[in-house]
DNA sequence: CGTAGAGTTCTGTCTTGACAAAACTTTGTG
DNA sequence: CACAAAGTTTTGTCAAGACAGAACTCTACG
């Protein structure tokens, strides 16, 4: 494969591992982006990654449980294919809303057991606002 | 200290780990956000958490590097005290919108690398729209 | 049903990260 | 300017995570 984009993928995986997505994960979603022809096999993604299908196998199954690819057959083909979802991105920013209503419910049960705080009220404040305020933003995207 | 309250800063330690804080500083700032009186040395956060200051050192700094955390000195004393900062939240979140560039960044060099590809185009466009987008909602924070 | 290929789970090895303790450096005060 | 306390950096040890390869299971077709 073209060195350039190996390259590219190692960084998109990378990028993907800070956002809490385990590193063979991302590196499998970062291939299925730019992937020509696209739809690989598992052994397809395992030969263009290098890596061995052991690996590969839970790092698939994770990114299917997480909505971000989709797994699928085609007629007369004895192997799963996998392609990003469309929506993907959405859906990732959904799991992070969700994210900020931990904050503040941590946020919360601090004020609980500390009574009131001056510092937990800000940070509970802040996510409230967000957790609020994000849905909205996602809905004009959908209308865009 | 008050078990509960030790429970309750094992898991926003746990929460800040998974935003890419690293765990020894997450706990710091959790107990940051709790401690009573406010404003500890090293030395009273280590007893807190039961950790020696040699750990505590490198994640102090850290936080203090982010903007989470300052560090100051009390006249007459000769230990720095720590305390989060008024907008630490504010900040982390403005972190975070840099990181939605990189996103859109990588998905225009991989557009580069490969031509027109839709999934990359996706891609593109919803964290365009987000680095867009979300500084405006933080000024309504502000304004808030 | 048997077989071959696909997919998953297990196991051993290696790498990476975390932390305590110790060594070292800096700073502030008498 | 010496001493003591604070702060940083280094080092050794231990635990956790990642991955290849092997073993195993499942599925589809003959």
């Amino acid at each position: 494969m073209d060195p350039a984009l190996a390259r590219w993928i190692e960084e998109a995986a990378r990028l993907f591992e800070a956002g809490g997505i385990p590193r063979m994960a991302g590196r499998a979603l970062a291939f299925l982006l730019v992937a020509e022809p696209p739809e690989p096999t598992a052994k397809e993604i395992g030969e263009a990654l290098g890596v061995s299908k052991g690996a590969l196998s839970p790092a698939l199954g994770y990114l299917v449980r997480l909505h971000l690819v989709e797994r699928f057959r085609r007629r007369g083909e004895r192997a799963d294919r996998y392609a990003v979802r469309p929506g993907a991105w959405r859906k990732l920013l959904q799991e992070g809303i969700k994210v900020l209503g931990r904050y503040r419910e941590l946020a919360e049960r601090g004020l609980f057991l500390t009574g009131e705080n001056p510092r937990l009220k800000e940070m509970r404040d802040f996510y409230a606002f967000l957790e609020r305020e994000l849905p909205a933003l996602l809905a004009k995207l959908e209308g865009a």
